[in-house]
DNA sequence: TCTCTTGATAGATAAATAGCTATATAGCAT
DNA sequence: ATGCTATATAGCTATTTATCTATCAAGAGA
């Protein structure tokens, strides 16, 4: 029986330096990866390949980490030609940060 | 080669059902204790013993519980008199959460 | 000093996490 | 329809984390 569940999944996605680096890289897609033709950088989000060459890990340990970013509600993916592009969720990491903030 | 350890350090130490718990609990130690007569509720912080009895585990298991959580700097040993007294640092645990705010 | 209690350490086990390779699925594009 | 590429899944291994019991060390109090 969990004390918090919410918080308690969404510290752990965050408790890992490759997610994190996902989270920053995700920050600042224009500066951080280069031009894409099927998905805009901004509104769609950024490559999961691309994320996974920055990752420097295997294609499925990558997929792995994306997922569970996103049933964390941190990242969210978008199918587009057969590419997944991933983005920031700002509003539900801040929601986060303000429920960390009061809980903890 | 870590991304930014310091960050993920304390997120370890909260990524925790128990180790939340204890935080929470130690948010008002008058309210969630009973009085204690060798360190004060307040300035000492709350008894190991009764912080283990609360987590419903064994002595050695929440005794490293609370190392991690001392190592990540969220609270603060006092020992007096044979027991160790645990409080938050709330200072720290302030810090934490603007690192937080402004990382990720 | 001796005893009792508290807290720390050691060692073993179980579960969760992170990683890989291999394979399957799904969707474009020819 | 076929083949190519991206993503997802399966299954395995290694590592880390959480837990326990048993034991040790330290300190308070008689």
């Amino acid at each position: 029986m969990k004390n918090n569940p919410d918080i308690e999944l969404g510290l752990k996605a965050l408790a890992n330096d490759k997610r994190l680096l996902v989270l920053t890289l995700l920050k600042d897609p224009v500066g951080n990866f280069p031009p894409q033709v099927d998905g805009d950088l901004l509104t769609d989000g950024v490559c999961g390949n691309w994320l996974t060459e920055r990752l420097a890990i295997s294609q499925p340990t990558a997929a792995r980490h994306l997922k569970v970013l996103v049933d964390a509600g941190f990242i969210i993916p978008t199918r587009k030609k057969g590419w997944v592009f991933y983005r920031r969720d700002d509003v539900a990491i801040a929601a986060f940060k303000a429920k960390i903030s009061e809980d903890i």
